[in-house]
DNA sequence: CTTGACTCCGTACCATGGTACGGAACCCAT
DNA sequence: ATGGGTTCCGTACCATGGTACGGAGTCAAG
């Protein structure tokens, strides 16, 4: 099971160590219990693979645009077998990302545009204003 | 010249009132001179159509993925003719929307497989934990 | 059994890009 | 000339997603 603890989860996921107990705060994670034992048995806590995989899902799922709070219901649904709420979301989400290439397309290409006038023109200002002209 | 006050400059760049005075703050707009007339010639400043093409400047470059800070620089840069700095904030901006695009377009692909096993598998809960698994 | 690194936890702070509030001045139509 | 809608301006507040701090406790190696 390869247990770790905090560091190490946070290294795993590319991410630092106060960001998983932000997640932890925002319900995105969970706290493990702290190991048993009456006596010295311990009072860190330790992950492990699921954590992992979890912490992971999480920046995929918010390069993919969703909110935190999105994924805290992306996470609870996972629980559960609400596939039209799911599905709902993804294509929700689809179309959102579709919308967002699309604009971030035009948006290159208007740049494309501005870098090559920059380049041709040699002298005098070159017109940064009007590069995004009726994008 | 069809000057117009803020509320128009706001409607014309699809912002608000507020908006376009944090903008002037930010030093992104600025604040035309109120018209001249010791009397009551007016306290009231007028906008007209640069105003309004830059502000529309603003927006585009924003969706480029530009911070205001950098659109700040571009607006400056765009009175001078300096073509290095600005082909060269043009070529940063085209390599990162490049990788942006790249990265969204994964995401909905990882977002599709879900939204499909989600439509396939109708009994039991759906994996979405895994549809980002080795995206 | 000490020392240094790491953990835990609450709370405070940060950057970005706005949005809201409130009072005074102003402008225009009736 | 008066009332209602704008404008002007400073200042305060907001959401999102973190990042930093500080003190106490814990763990592992030497």
């Amino acid at each position: 099971m390869k247990a770790t603890t905090i560091a190490g989860l946070a290294q795993a996921g590319g991410v630092g160590v106060e960001t998983v107990r932000y997640y932890q705060r925002r319900g995105l994670l969970e706290q493990p219990a702290r190991p048993e034992g009456g006596g010295s048995a311990g009072s860190v806590r330790r992950y492990g693979e699921a954590d992992v995989r979890r912490l992971r899902f999480i920046r995929a799922a918010q390069a993919a645009g969703f909110t935190l709070e999105q994924i805290a219901e992306l996470l609870a649904l996972d629980a559960g077998d609400d596939h039209a709420r799911a599905h709902g979301l993804a294509l929700e989400r689809i179309a959102a990302l579709d919308a967002k290439i699309a604009e971030l397309e035009t948006a290159r290409d208007a740049l494309k545009r501005l870098a090559r006038t920059c380049g041709e023109t040699t002298t005098g200002p070159c017109p940064i204003l009007s590069a995004f002209e009726e994008a």
